[in-house]
DNA sequence: TTGGAAATGAAAATCATTTTCATTTCTGCT
DNA sequence: AGCAGAAATGAAAATGATTTTCATTTCCAA
């Protein structure tokens, strides 16, 4: 429904990294910005569908948003501080695409994260 | 903190693959075992202390567990009609093995679905 | 200008999860 | 057996993110 929101893209952009929507939220109000709470969840929803940003949850459970580029990717995350890397999946597509073909499923996408403990997380 | 609850390491063992601590406590309730939602949580955080079940999340941030080194499998799912196929992951398996040793990586788990529409359902 | 569509946001509703706290069950000891 | 303190239990209330509702405002094309 609604557009790609400059004012909460640019929030976002400028908070750098990951940010929850209630954190892109106060900062909008720090920063002397009007906007409804409702509103920040609603332009992070458009964004997501978009594809403009991308979504991960914490270890708590809470939505976090990132700008992406705008190649399809996947995520390597640490379960304990957030640390995230972009990798790689050719292996994936290439799966999807091989099980979605013999069992004939047509117009597929899909979903693959690696969730783990980076080098300095563990003990 | 409590000792691995017996009854809920079996409801889990039984649902196979991964559940939420409401459908738990829901499955429980169900088979005729009484006991409190508040237990079923608080069996489960002892269970993921103890490394005996994983813990993720699911896209809406509902935590899923898992019996560790149960073996699980991935799933093709019709976004239309909802069939949902069981598939293979071996070429995921390793993938996921691969970037996470890539990355410095440990004890690392991982999702991975694909969606789109079956058979009877692509017109 | 104007009427309907889209956007907005305050307040209420949802819903998973946690916390509180009173009660029950368990355990070790006499 | 009888008892005290520790641990477990679960109902109810609290929490906190996210969604929904809905009345109001802003847009925009005709
Ligand atoms: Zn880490
Ligand atoms: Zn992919
Ligand atoms: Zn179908
Ligand atoms: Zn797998």
């Amino acid at each position: 429904m609604s557009r790609s929101h400059p004012r909460v893209l640019s929030t976002l952009e400028r908070a750098g990294g990951f940010a929850s929507a209630q954190e892109v939220y106060r900062r909008m109000q720090r920063d002397g910005e009007s906007i409804g709470l409702t509103t920040v969840y609603r332009a992070l929803q458009s964004l997501v569908a978009e594809k403009v940003v991308d979504v991960l949850r914490r270890e708590d459970g809470e939505a976090i948003y990132r700008l992406c580029g705008e190649s399809h990717h996947h995520h390597l995350v640490c379960t304990k501080c957030g640390k995230t890397v972009e990798i790689e999946g050719g292996a994936i597509e290439k799966w999807a695409k091989t099980m979605a073909a013999e069992h004939g499923f047509r117009d597929v996408v899909h979903t693959a994260e690696i969730f783990g403990l980076c080098t300095k997380c563990q003990k």
